[in-house]
DNA sequence: TCTGTGCTTGTTAGCGCTCACAATTTTACG
DNA sequence: CGTAAAATTGTGAGCGCTAACAAGCACAGA
């Protein structure tokens, strides 16, 4: 029943307090939750806001703010599960803490890529950048570039000085070998990934570390790059051995892969070999990634909760960002194992 | 030498205008490329711009002209390879044509949450959102609720009148029948993917359509749900088949799977059955993820181009905000057919 | 020399919002 | 009741930019 402004173009705040009678700044304050408004005020304003359809204009709260409350998101191999998760991760938390999230996704992670990224989402004004980077490489050359703004690395290890949050791989590890070792494994063969990368290597060293803190042998590493592909071809060469270790001191009756696509490899080539799992063999992943549940056997592996790692970097680059805290700071988020029939305890271990 | 403004906030384009001497809408003329504009005048602004490191206010850009330069992408799903790769392909392109995009990804494609993206997104005044809905329940979603800007699908097919682009399935399945036809093979199965998937079904039908144009038998159909293990389920089933047909007229000796995923559960299926691919059943996958070169054998697939099916829709999208047409136009990528061991040809069509 | 044309530059007024402050009303309490 | 304090509301300026217009200048032709 009341005269609408103009339809030609959105309704401003100046529109809804005409409309209401009241002043602009008043509109102002209902929106922004501010305690000293009346109740009946309130109530009015918000009725109007409703009528007109008002929406807030973000670019002019932004100008008088000086708060754009956008984040950038720069990520590498997107297409993969993990870093598929950790953005989906990331960008979620930083919506319900009410920013919005501009992703740019890289092929390689070069030094160029990463400048320019970060030039593009610096001409937005972003406040702060997530950088999801897994490798060594994508992580040093982040830390050569200054930034325009705070960055956060996701999976980024703690070597260098930035600010970041990552899984704690090593203890995934340990959880796993721990639990081959608990089920009555003598010892406890690894798969890695590629050098490179940093989740592959914290790996690695929960793995080995779990094996010399329990006194157990530590055997020779096998490397993969990820793909099913090169877990096959590490499970045929385990197949092999295992065939060779028959009958001696610690044999080959249990294999922790780096993650679960090449455990899938090493699974079939086993099969292939005509090893039993987790009867001859016990195999576990990491990554718990949808399909390991149905693999054959389902796969015992570690569960990474990508979206508390996205809430927790986003908390972080906010600490940051709002001045909570100035010193670099890195967060650890624990894994979970997931036991599954690829591990089944072993009853009575034969032949030793 | 020339003396800085103060230096405790970013420069503004006021400040590049004392510095250089000229008035700052000078300035402004320079950074938009405006063609009026002296070349020494030109030349001497943008060294300035250069020396305080000057970077144009969004915001304020975005306030003066109405137009925010922000595109949103709402997708489901984006852990899979195939919506995974084409919001990367999106992105690509919209940041190539100048555009922010920001993504909302959502578990389940549920009215609601569509819904709640896309007042997100409109609250920060996106100019267009580009959706990628591949299941039939998110288009009708779309299509009931009334967007704020002009919203383009990708892989929402053509049933309702939302505009879109997407790949051309239904050619991607003939060209794959026909090619599997053209090699000797009879007639070709089909594992399906899950029916409330536009693809799935253009798929299915394309393969159809291909068999009656070739006048080849029309064998019943077999469902999966994407997974490895859906596929590695009817690759048991088409075993026992290819065992049952084994003489009679068009026996099984090639499949057409409707992913490489389930592909992969398939071909295992076979080898465990003790049949040989290519040489007992040829099987062919779609989608080319990156395994598929891999594959024990390695995969006939189709190979979709998520870059330009990003950039197709960008276009579109802005054609649509610009005003360049009003019309729901619908755009179709043609799929590419990749031929591998999987399928190679039949020498001699041993028993028929 | 004067006028007209085109090129180059400057001036002014907002875009829609929030901040700091001022003005007004209400409430509390001696 | 009166007055101080608190709560509520309004006013003006300005965030950094672009659009529209105005002004200055050079150069051509009459």
């Amino acid at each position: 029943m009341t005269q609408l402004p103009d339809v030609s173009r959105a309704p401003t705040m100046t529109d809804v307090a005409r409309v209401a009678g009241v002043s602009h700044q008043t509109v102002s304050r209902v929106l922004s939750d501010h305690p000293n408004v009346s109740a009946k005020t309130r109530a009015a304003v918000t009725q109007v806001i409703e009528q007109l359809g008002y929406r807030r204009n973000s670019a002019a709260r932004a100008l008088a703010t000086r708060r754009t409350h956008t984040l950038g998101v720069i990520a590498v191999n997107t297409t993969l599960h993990g870093p598929a998760s950790t953005v989906a991760g990331v960008q979620e938390a930083a919506r319900d803490r009410g920013y919005l999230t501009s992703a740019v996704t890289l092929r390689t992670a070069t030094q160029t890529a990463l400048a320019e990224a970060m030039q593009h989402l610096a001409g937005w004004g972003v406040e702060g950048i997530v950088a999801v980077t897994p490798q060594r490489a994508a992580v040093r050359a982040l830390a050569a570039l200054e930034a325009p703004c705070p960055v956060v690395t996701v999976e980024g290890g703690h070597t260098l000085d930035l600010p970041g949050v990552s899984l704690d791989q090593n203890l995934g590890a340990r959880l796993i070998t721990e639990h081959l070792l608990a089920s009555g494994h003598a010892t406890v063969w690894h798969v890695a990934g590629p050098p490179d990368w940093l989740e592959s290597e914290a790996r690695t060293q929960g793995w080995e570390e779990a094996l010399r803190d329990a006194g157990a042998e530590v055997p020779p590493l096998l490397r993969g790059d990820w793909s099913p592909l090169s877990g096959y071809q590490a499970g045929q060469q385990l197949a092999g051995r295992v065939r060779a270790s028959r009958g001696q001191g610690a044999g080959l009756t249990a294999v922790f892969v780096a993650n679960d696509q090449m455990a899938l490899g090493v699974l079939r080539a086993l099969r292939e070999a005509g090893l039993r799992t987790p009867e001859d063999v016990a195999v576990a992943g990491f990554d718990d990634i949808p399909e390991a549940e149905f693999f054959p056997p389902p796969l015992t592996t570690i569960r990474q909760d990508f979206a508390s790692l996205g809430r927790d970097s986003i908390g972080l680059l906010l600490d940051h960002i709002e001045g909570r805290t100035d010193e670099s700071t890195h967060l650890v988020v624990a894994p979970e194992l997931i036991v599954r029939a690829s591990t089944a305890r072993r009853i009575a271990p034969p032949g030793e």
